[in-house]
DNA sequence: GTGGTCTAGACCACC
DNA sequence: GTGGTCTAGACCACT
């Protein structure tokens, strides 16, 4: 196990997910492209990739094909966690 | 949505798939390591990583950090799949 | 049916072939990638590919996942086209 | 507190820092990777591992994630060590 | 022009 | 010696 935030896509995750819970993306918005965050944060696409992964497995976005990921209607259980 | 097989993971995958549920692989056991499974087959450590990864989704197997991945205990859900 | 250069990928097609038939790339040799390709000629990295496509379909190229794409050795065919 | 070189990953990191004070291994190179020096010492890739972070903690090489380790820019401090 | 897959090869964390 | 993360950069599938 590791502690949240060791790792580069934890960082950008949490700080994607901080962003979510405060409003600054809507549910419905999209998020950033894949290669936007990893301009922004200044690592591959990959590890970009891999917190948005994060936030899907959290249930907090989901990915369209060819659109991007988008801010998941909340559901009572994600405040919680 | 892909077709099953499209993809080199998803290939490696089913095969493994089939070779768990033959029982050449029972509950407990150790799947080749992610080198392994690369060389056999001729690809990226990673493509042989997403294969599994795949198994693990579908629960037929878990992961332990400098271990390897193991075959699960089946529950009743897999055979429905 | 369409003429040959009616199309951008048409033109860019043809003068990688060209320059291939000429031994600018010689066999085995790895082409500009696709984003190269588009970047040099001003165009979409889509109508880039469609060109690249174009060389494979002739024979004259093939492609390798992750790789790029690489000129073929010559066979005799395809001195007819 | 032992004394040098009284480990392998002492000897190969004593054997590196020479070559990079004898200008071997300049500013900015490319280490070895840590494959590489296991191999080439005929050790374990931890040790050589540990080799390599011997010399990271005297200051005279630093690593980039999925890249490498590279020889630092002499600083006064390293002299003195 | 996005996300999805793949190659190549490195270091990191753990057993 | 395993799985985990990361870089770099390519092609693939889809909108």
């Amino acid at each position: 196990m590791h502690r949240s935030d060791d790792y580069l896509y934890d960082q950008i995750a949490s700080q994607l997910m901080a962003q979510i819970l405060a409003g600054a993306y809507k549910p419905g918005d999209h998020l950033p492209s894949e290669n936007e965050l990893a301009t922004q944060h200044g690592v591959h696409r990959l590890t970009a990739r891999q917190a948005v992964t994060a936030l899907v497995e959290k249930g907090l976005v989901y990915r369209l094909q060819g659109r991007g990921a988008f801010v998941k209607e909340p559901k009572l259980d994600y405040a919680i966690k």
